[in-house]
DNA sequence: CTAATTGCAAATCGTTTGCCATGTC
DNA sequence: GACATGGCAAACGATTTGCAATTAG
């Protein structure tokens, strides 16, 4: 049964996934905060700061790019979020409450194909720890061609 | 005109490995562009920019820090140098001809660490067949910290 | 009320580029 | 000599920051 540890109260109703978490770690909820907390909890993607700046935006004008920026920052530095260099310039970022994904490119067509493999994140783990390393990111590639 | 070919000798001996690897693809080799080769060759680490200039710098100060990013570049496109990113905001380079290997990034100090792992190996190509992809190239980074 | 937050525009940082001098092939 | 290349400084794109006005707790 997944009811989503919802009991607690009825405050969850309104705040999204990532303002739930803002709160929890004390933050102080302005109107921008609450509106770039929703688009992330509702964004499946990977959006860049010019990304979320137009989602936001779109359902609220009242906030700057430099809030989006400053926000993204913020909620990194309080683990909410983690920033992630696919290229291209522009930091994208990603809820840590998803799990650890990687990519595999087709080098023919250039797509970008998403997957995750426990026994690979473990194995990374281990790659770390006999370094004398803890993991705090993992970032695999795979460029491969469709047979 | 210079002289610098020795008839039927073994050129390398003058050549850096990186400036061969320019002369084979028919690069035009300028004095800046031997210099960087040379400190490229020489280099055992992922130097950004700012550092490869200040090697080259330390040389012969006849360089300026656009001329090593135009170069670096244009080794990049001739599959010379691979250009990376430990994050830090800034690009780092990689001769190509070194073996296969993965990074390690030390997150605090932004040290790297070159290591290679031939299950991980295994496993990336078992993930790629998996996906209904060969594998082609692989690119893993582990970003740590020291414990 | 107090301290944190926002918006705006100016400032930074790494990197690229236009223009003209220079050097290579 | 033709054309690629180098230097310089200005241009750039992403991100940060100073400051005064606004707002959450």
């Amino acid at each position: 049964m997944d009811h989503d540890g919802r009991e607690g109260g009825p405050i969850s109703d309104r705040m999204s996934r990532i303002e739930q978490m803002c709160v929890e770690r004390g933050l102080k909820m302005t109107g921008q905060r609450r509106l770039i907390a929703r688009v992330l909890s509702e964004s499946e993607d990977h959006p860049d700061v010019e990304e979320l700046y137009r989602r936001a935006v779109a359902l609220d004008n009242r906030v700057s790019v430099a809030t989006v920026y400053r926000t993204v920052r913020l909620l990194e530095e309080k683990g909410i979020l983690e920033r992630r260099d696919f290229g291209g310039g522009r930091a994208r970022f990603d809820p840590a409450d998803r799990g650890i994904h990687h990519h595999l490119i087709d080098v023919d067509t250039g797509n970008v194909i998403e997957f995750s493999d426990a026994e690979h994140d473990t194995l990374a783990r281990e790659i770390a720890h006999r370094l004398g390393f803890e993991l705090v990111q993992l970032r695999l590639e795979i460029f491969g061609r469709r047979r």
